[in-house]
RNA sequence: GGGUCGAUAGCUCAACGGUAGAGCAGCGUCCUUUUAAGUCGUUGGUUCUGGGUUCGAAUCCCAGUCGACCCA
């Protein structure tokens, strides 16, 4: 009597499903197991003592990514935190029964085992597994092993995927937590506090940009997501903390691209008694000690890769320094542009196939310049310094010039990466720059931040690092989405 | 918002108006040091969705959904 149980060998899911079931039906809920462990699968392999096998014991878990089935003995590879480890099962170690129960795993499954190390013939060091428990079911099965996970929508979808299988952005992604936590450490160690502010604000200030509006229900009152951190740090320095940094996520309600994700991570930094000459040190110490300690290219020196350009950054050279006016009059070829009419400001930009907003003011149409012609062209570190005073209503104006501000912009790899300011701390300057950047929508100036100025806020240096943009450059990636563990996509169909 | 391109097996991809295929994965077999392991056999499809053209549509047309790139 044959019974009639359904064919769903090509089924994955059920097949799985049914492994379960039997693990079950026999009493063994992979969901219930737990493993201690004592090494990840790179110190494991460190822990290896050269000609010395089966001496160390070790107990290490992970994902099955690869199986080789040799019959009476498998090598397999788990997949942990650290990387890959290779366990070499063998029937007549751990025995039929449980030998049996091993070549019923599937790729996927989670499993934890213990052994002692030694070297393969090939010279691979591997766990040779005296005893091992299955502790998670994958009833799904794994993307392709060689090709990996390349749908780019399931790539950001289901992230998890493309982290198991696409070792590069395993890597990539790693490489930005890295990036994050030596920033910490090194504003740490010179004395700055990291400190956290509000997301949900009354008013969005510290920057130009369409924020997105939430209600508060018990309040009954609206609130928008911050755009900066920028106004409430700058209250701590009233409230004398010195040195503060805060790295945040920031909402803008804007386009999504490949250099723009609604939220993203930002880093301020405020430092009392400094200035934007302070801040030019801090960040090319910043950036120079990250590549360095964090990046480590593999010649030694200070030099990274910029994939869009297909150039060497240079970190250990000089950080080129130029004023913006001058940017602007060798991109124009017009000595004079400065001084020209807005008519013909605009003639020259179209003839440089630009397209002008008709609504625009003269230092919207320059910038505009600077941003499609000049900033994309500057790859290797460049401060570029004397902004006009339109473009920064938060910073000093210059003394001896004031139409342009004690500011820089870092520009790397065509990228603005860093602004910096000699802060503003005069309270009536800031109070008419306001104003005049608000026009008739007076009722969006922090009324308060005014108010903590005039409470007297020591002159300072401050700085904005885009996290995201800086971890692009730094891993040589081609989208921020690919910097961004859960990058905003529309949701799934 | 506009333009271009794409969506086919779990994954990576073929087929481009005439019976939807391959590799990996799966299932079954052989193999106790493999390295994309090898070996023999084998299952698996609402070709993104909905319309239309046609004797016949994965393929051509229209609309939609989602994604990528470029532009705004």
């Amino acid at each position: 009597m044959s019974d009639h149980t359904p064919d769903i060998s090509h089924d994955q899911h059920a097949v799985r499903r049914q492994k379960l079931a039997d693990l079950r039906a026999a009493g063994l809920d992979p969901f219930r197991a737990n493993c201690a462990t004592t090494h990840f699968s790179g110190d494991a392999l460190k822990a290896y003592v050269e000609g010395q096998d089966n001496t160390v014991t070790v107990s290490v878990a992970g994902r099955l990514v690869v199986i080789r089935d040799m019959g009476k003995s498998q090598f397999v590879k788990i997949l942990d935190q650290q990387g890959q480890i290779q366990l070499y099962v063998k029937k007549d170690v751990v025995g039929d029964e449980a030998y049996a129960q091993f070549k019923k795993f599937d790729l996927g499954d989670i499993v934890g085992a213990t052994g002692t190390l030694f070297k393969t013939r090939s010279g691979e060091v591997t766990v040779r597994v005296d005893t091992f428990i299955l502790v998670a079911k994958a009833l799904r099965p794994l993307p392709e092993k060689w090709h990996g996970l390349s749908d780019p929508e399931q790539v950001y979808r289901q992230r998890y995927l493309d982290l198991i299988v696409n070792a590069e952005s395993r890597a990539r992604l790693m490489l930005r937590s890295r990036v994050v936590s030596h920033i910490r450490r090194f504003l740490e160690d010179r004395s700055f506090l990291e400190v956290e502010t509000p997301v949900l604000e009354a008013t969005a200030g510290g920057a130009a940009a369409r924020p997105f509006v939430t209600h508060h229900n018990a309040l009954n009152v609206d609130f928008v997501l911050r755009i900066a951190t920028e106004l409430r740090l700058k209250r701590m320095l009233v409230g004398g903390f010195d040195r503060v940094f805060e790295i945040g996520r920031i909402f803008r309600n804007e386009g999504v691209s490949r250099r723009h994700n609604p939220e993203f991570t930002m880093l301020e930094v405020y430092e009392a008694y400094s200035d934007y000459r302070g801040m030019m040190r801090l960040i090319r110490d910043l950036l120079t000690s990250l590549v360095r300690d964090v990046i480590r290219p593999a010649d030694g020196s200070l030099r990274i890769r910029h994939a869009a350009s297909g150039q060497e950054i240079d970190f250990g050279g000089e950080w080129r320094e130029v004023r913006y006016k001058d940017l602007i009059i060798a991109a124009t070829g017009d000595a004079e542009w400065f001084a020209r009419p807005k008519a013909e400001k605009i003639a020259r930009a179209e003839a440089m196939g630009l397209s002008i907003h008709p609504g625009w003011e003269e230092f919207e149409i320059t910038n505009e310049i600077f941003s499609k012609q000049i900033e994309p062209t500057l790859i290797q570190p460049t401060f570029v310094t004397h902004l006009p005073r339109e473009l920064c209503p938060l910073a000093k104006l210059n003394r001896d010039d004031p139409s342009v501000l004690d500011v820089f912009e870092l520009t790397i790899g065509g990228m603005e990466v860093a602004p910096a300011y000699s802060e503003q701390n005069d309270p009536d300057v800031q109070r008419e720059m306001f104003e005049r950047q608000a026009g008739e929508e007076r009722q969006n100036i922090d009324q308060d931040f005014l108010l903590a100025l005039e409470h007297g806020m020591p002159p300072a240096g401050g700085m904005g690092v885009g996290i995201d943009r800086l971890c692009i450059l730094l891993t040589g990636a081609e989208s921020i989405r690919d910097v961004i563990l859960f990058p905003q996509l529309r949701p799934g169909a």
